[in-house]
DNA sequence: GCTTCATTTCGACAATTCTAGAATTTAGAC
DNA sequence: GTCTAAATTCTAGAATTGTCGAAATGAAGC
């Protein structure tokens, strides 16, 4: 189950699709927005959500014409939960220990 | 490259071993003792290894015959750090929140 | 040099994932 | 009911990934 979840987030056009969600009103993101804002074909962008969908790490709503896509933050952080929970169980390295809210928007997505 | 690090996660055998090398000393786990625990055909075992070490997650230092592989926390933890941003970013959800070490060791990689 | 052990590389096939055009579904407006 | 817009599903080909036995490599010990 969390294989699936990092398997969703180990393709760079979705990492960008998941990023253009992520900073989307809270409200969700169109898919024709995104289809614009990063140009990839319809077909190809609504396999790609359906995949982040699967895993649960995004969540739809239709609202008229429009699906609307929003992140599930739980099971982000679920899957980073996780990760650190096998790291500590090594005893090693200072976990994250991050603040609520680091530094600020500083990705490149599609430096691949 | 951030997509590289997740691809390399998105594998429940992948997830097993890094767990297994994780969890094992400091001074790194041999191959064939994960060869061993999980019952991977070496082989099998070699190209998975070789998909972590290619994504920065784990590195490898020779001992004789043996291969111990190791950790790579930095890199993992610049994962979930690159994730983390991500989040912040929309403001939404207050992020990982952590302290250094939380819970401890009770996962389930083969419930897949 | 030969042997043995630990691990990787080679090679071949199966399975999955990626991509994208065409057809279809869904919903609203007239 | 018909039209139009938004998005998905269908379909199929290309590309990548996964699997694993057999052969090759690297490092000791004799």
């Amino acid at each position: 189950m969390n294989a699936a979840g990092f398997a969703a987030l180990g393709h760079p056009a979705r990492l960008g699709i998941l990023r253009r969600i992520v900073q989307g009103p809270e409200t969700g993101t169109a898919v024709g927005e995104i289809q614009e804002a990063l140009d990839i074909p319809a077909s190809t962008l609504s396999h790609h959500l359906a995949t982040l969908s699967a895993a649960g790490l995004v969540s739809v709503a239709r609202q008229g014409t429009f699906l609307f896509y929003r992140a599930h933050f739980q099971n982000l952080h679920g899957l980073t939960d996780y990760l650190w929970q096998d790291c500590c169980a090594a005893g090693s390295g200072p976990a994250p220990a991050k603040g609520p809210c680091p530094t600020g928007p500083s990705l490149d997505v599609e430096t691949d």
